[in-house]
Order: C-alpha cells, then structure tokens, then sequence
DNA sequence: ATAATTATTTAGGCTAATCTAAAAAAATAT
DNA sequence: ATATTTTTTTAGATTAGCCTAAATAATTAT
C-alpha cells in the first residue's frame, strides 16, 4: 500500500506518543502535528477506514499491527537518511531533522533497501535511536559509543569494550563506570578527541581511543 | 521561493519542449504531462499570476527568465540524484529515472549542494545529459565519449581527441567524421568494445581505446 | 470564403487535507 | 448530583489539483 505523506505523519506521531500500546487522545496527536483537533478526527476516520488503527469516537485510539508496520517502515527511512547526511554529507546531527522528514517520504522500497546496504546497515541514527530493519525490527538495546555521541544531551553508560586494566582505572578514577550520567560537550575536530561532563565534575577530555570503547544509552 | 510538485513538473516539461525559447502548445504539454488540456489552462494561468512565464490564452506559453532558472534547478536535482543512484547504489542507468522524478522534489538547496559536492560535481548525469551547476549555468557543450553512452539513442560526432592520423583515416573509411549521427548497439564487458551503427551502413566495433576518444552529443 | 476539423478555454464537479464555529460528550469541581 | 470546564466530534467552507462536457477560437481543406 503507498500512503499520502499527511497520513504517513499522522501514523508516525501516533506510533510516538502511544509508545508499547498506550491509548492516544485526539487533542494530544493534534498538538504534535500542529493541527487542530477537527482535522485529526477527519484523518482518524480515514485511518480507521483504511484498517491501520483502532478508534472508538471520544475514547482515543491506537494503532494496530499493519500500522505499527507501516509506521515502522517510515522511522527506518527517517533514520537511515539522517545516518546518510551525517556520515556521507557531513550535516551535523542537529541539522539533519527536516530533511529527514522529506526523505522519508519517498516511496521506494529498493532505494531504501540499497542505500541501507550502502551505509553498511547502520543500527543506530546519529541520535542513538534505532533504526528498524526491513522487516521493521528494532534492536533492542539502542547502544552507541561516546564517538557518534550529539552534544548535550544526557545518556547513561551501559559498557566499556576492547579495555585494558589501565584504562579502566584511570576512568574509575574519573568516576566514568557503568550506570554514570554523561553528556558530551564537544568533539575536537583535529583528533576526534571529546570532551564530557558529568554533573558535579569537573569536564574531562577523552582520546578517540578511549570514547570509541565507551557504550552508553538514553 | 517555494512550489509545489505539481508545479515543479509543469516547468520542467515547460523547460523541455520549449527548447532555447520556442513557444509551446496546451495539446503538446498536456501529452507530456499526460494530462488534460483543461488541467494544463488551469495551471498556466496560476504559473502566469506567480510570473514564471509568458502566456497569451490561445497563442501559446514559454518560460520567462525566472521560469528557467527554476526550471533549472529541477533538473539540476533530478541529475545529481540520477548520478548518486548509478554511482554509489549501483542501480543501473536505466531504472533511476522514476525515483529520480521524487527525489528531484526535495526542497533542501543545502542538501543538494553538498550532495554535488559528495559526488565530486559531476557534469553529467549517467545518460550523458549535462548537470547544471548551483547557478542553473549548464556545461556548454553536452559532450561526452562514445564509452559512456546508453544504448539505441542517437547521438552526433562532436569531436575526436587524441589521435592518430591513421585513426582518423580508418575512421573515415567508415564513415565517422564530425556530424555523423550514430547509436550504440552494445557493448562487450570483456575488453570494453562498442558495437556502433550508422544508418544504411553495417554496424562497426570500435576498441575501447578508439571509442573514449570519439566525442559525441545528441 | 466557407465549412469542417482541431485546439483551447470555460464552466462546473470531485477529492484530499486542512480550517472555524457550533454542538455534543466526557471529565472535573463544588 | 449538578454545574462548569474540557475534549471531541460534526457541519460547513476553502484551496490545490485534477477531471468531463460544452463553448469558443484558430487552423485547414475544399
């Protein structure tokens, strides 16, 4: 099935805000997409129509398996075309949502499927979200080292690979283990070197070596 | 400024039929948009209040200065994704055009620009067709080698570089000069030899090497 | 020069996606 | 438990882009 781009916006903030399964309201699917809540009762009667959710008038609704599947599908374009304007067209990760939002538009199964192979099935966006497989699978834990990290934004440590007994002391003394809260200030083009902050610390620079066997999550 | 797919298309297909500036019918645009005369006034009398071209109702319609620049720009998209689609995602140069026709409608300049610059500004699009530059200026002469050339389309000798003078009698001989029209039939993937025809003669192979120094365009 | 043909435009409708304003249902507060 | 507030739906309009059928203009053939 091909679907207009109103109604694929509309499945992906559904798929957001109702996360597992929770029930979505009309006025908070309204206030995501910058619409006013007659129009979503119109699209919701569509999207019902068209078999994708389950909607019951005044008690909210959710989407069911085929529009979990086909929001899925527009999430993995999203991602894998972010992943391509960062590491190919060298966008920063914070420039790369509205195009992104194009992109994922785009209807061909093919393309997506090559540039996926081409980008050499990344699993994770330069957010450290997921990005679903063809079948829509997602891994699960959405892990990624300090390298690829967006500044400024929290995450948690989640594991160290590739380590030496001397490097983990040395981050043992820097207070970075697993379960410490971190965000990434900078990156230093010249070495790839970053610098991080966790809270009530001084910031602390970590060589390319070091971040790229730091795993952390959200 | 802004517009959208629907007109888009209508200036590209402007763009080509009118050529260096001929005027243009409502029967022949509709045919190459396949769609109906009647659609084709509605939307000429739109493009005309946005002044992207000249219009007199049944006198004809040709794009105006502005109308070419945007115009141009479409086909400079349309060209650099068809590049981007054969070179890095190995599609072949004869399934691109389609999805080129959606991506070309993204409306990122920034994007395309550092996709040109991705694909290391290339001039030509895999079917020989010249890329515009940012500034919608085409390379002059749209003029490649017999090497690159699709199949069964007809093109003219423009030149040939590097020769010999006994290339160039043998070439004679078989009737290659400046001005002739000809079309690939193949080409042999073991040592890169192009079978050639010149209407009325019988088909000629070329070496490779003979073949990259002939310069053609259509 | 006039009739026949072809090309183009006009008039009126349709659909998708939006909107505003009003009505109806559900939730909340007293 | 009733009144008030909030949420949601309905009713009716609007816009872009397309369509068909009919009217009009231009071209061509006799």
């Amino acid at each position: 099935m091909k679907y207009s781009s109103s109604k694929e916006n509309y499945l992906k903030a559904i798929y957001h805000l109702q996360g597992e399964s929770k029930m979505v309201s009309t006025n908070s699917l309204a206030a995501s997409l910058q619409a006013r809540p007659a129009s979503v009762t119109d699209m919701l009667k569509k999207l019902k129509k068209e078999k994708l959710l389950h909607y019951e008038p005044y008690l909210g609704f959710r989407l069911n398996q085929e529009g979990k599947k086909v929001a899925l599908q527009i999430i993995r374009k999203h991602r894998l075309w972010e992943y391509f304007l960062v590491k190919k067209l060298h966008f920063g990760w914070d420039e790369v949502h509205e195009m992104a939002e194009e992109l994922e538009h785009l209807t061909s199964t093919r393309l997506i499927d090559r540039l996926d192979r081409f980008l050499e099935f990344p699993q994770m966006d330069p957010h450290g979200d997921p990005i679903p497989d063809a079948n829509g699978k997602l891994s699960q834990l959405k892990q990624t080292s300090l390298l690829n990290l967006p500044f400024n934004r929290a995450f948690t440590v989640s594991g160290v690979s590739g380590q030496s007994q001397e490097m983990l002391e040395w981050l043992g003394q820097k207070n970075i283990r697993i379960g410490t809260r971190l965000e990434v200030r900078n990156k230093l083009p010249f070495d790839n070197s970053v610098e991080i902050k966790i809270k009530n610390q001084l910031p602390v620079t970590l060589s390319e070596q070091v971040a790229k066997n730091i795993l952390v999550h959200e």
